[in-house]
DNA sequence: TTTAATTTACCGAACGTTTGGTACAATGTC
DNA sequence: GACATTGTACCAAACGTTCGGTAAATTAAA
């Protein structure tokens, strides 16, 4: 197995199980691989595994996310886009996401400050987007705040009620209510 | 120490440290009893300890929250003071919100049904708000779960970026928004 | 009103288990 | 032969939980 598949494995783990509940024994079955295998891919342990995972996760968001932002076409098109994606990732809502998990969890200030500078890229390039769509810069910056808290509100919601249309109806409305008063 | 200051001990630490984070040393630590003590109080352990803090909860919700949507008042202040209890609670936005925590641990399943049912009833006093203002069953519903949505999204955004002014803006601006095209 | 019985609150010490992590020899691969 | 990879065995520390038992408050019986 390739270390790629291992870190969609360890990835999959943690948006499970949580940074404490996904224990070594977990990961080892998961993997497949014995705990000195573990050890040897991932020398710092658990923790290097978390971090891996996180940038794996930084470099699909820059890839992925910010390149479509960043790249041609209109507002609207662009967050169309980014929502598509986010749909795929989070399978319609039905899995949280890792980051939210991470802040949570009894790790976070481990992990805070790799998660604040993904969200922090995030929000800048929707931010960049709605400047240049000529929304003034305070309004822009909150307005892209504003997006990256509907999403992640709605994961938190969907989970709480168990209900995946309600992430689905958001994430359909979405780019719409963004970029509705835009010229 | 009475049974009520035990529940606030009690949530103020998991929500520090999530359900796994807040070990029974620290438990124990926080609340000066010993960890058999802890026993006698609650016998089934940590996870009554957690459905215990969830009851309080649910009746903080009930009455302050749902009472005040259900009273008297026209919808505005309703969800204008509705915003102000969650200010104070989540402290402008600094403390997690424990139902987060939860469905985003490992014991998420232990507790779901719990946080599925708080859920539920806090969205359709809102969604009886808002049908009562005029909008229709659909409509006051989804507009509803935007609420909820928004409010737990603006908790992780504000810990993800360490940034309490954005949970305040967004608390600030929300009652208007939600209310803003009601006759 | 004293005394006996019971309940309530508490705790130190230990339980068995699981945790993340390590040492080292064995195996595969070039 | 050299080096990466792995299985086996092991560890100390921490985990939630339970045990046996004490001190004080409450209730019942005399």
């Amino acid at each position: 197995m390739s270390k790629t598949k291992y870190i969609a494995c360890l990835l999959s783990l943690f948006r499970q199980h949580g940074y404490d509940g996904a224990t070594l024994a977990k990961i080892s079955e998961a993997t497949g691989l014995g705990k000195a295998s573990l050890y040897h891919h991932f020398p710092e342990g658990k923790d290097e595994m978390v971090k891996t995972v996180l940038h794996s996760l930084q470099v699909f968001m820059q890839e992925q996310i910010q390149a479509t932002l960043d790249g041609e076409g209109d507002p609207l098109a662009k967050f169309e886009k980014m929502c598509d994606r986010f749909s795929e990732v989070y399978v319609n809502g039905e899995q949280p996401c890792l980051f939210a998990i991470l802040l949570m969890g009894s790790a976070r200030h481990i992990f805070h400050d790799e998660i604040k500078t993904i969200f922090e890229n995030w929000i800048k390039a929707m931010t960049r987007v709605l400047q240049e769509a000529g929304l003034e810069q305070k309004l822009a910056r909150e307005r892209a705040e504003d997006t990256g808290i509907t999403i992640q509100g709605a994961l938190i919601l969907t989970q709480g009620l168990d209900d995946t249309r309600i992430f689905q109806r958001v994430m359909k409305e979405l780019p719409q209510k963004i970029c509705s008063d835009l010229v």
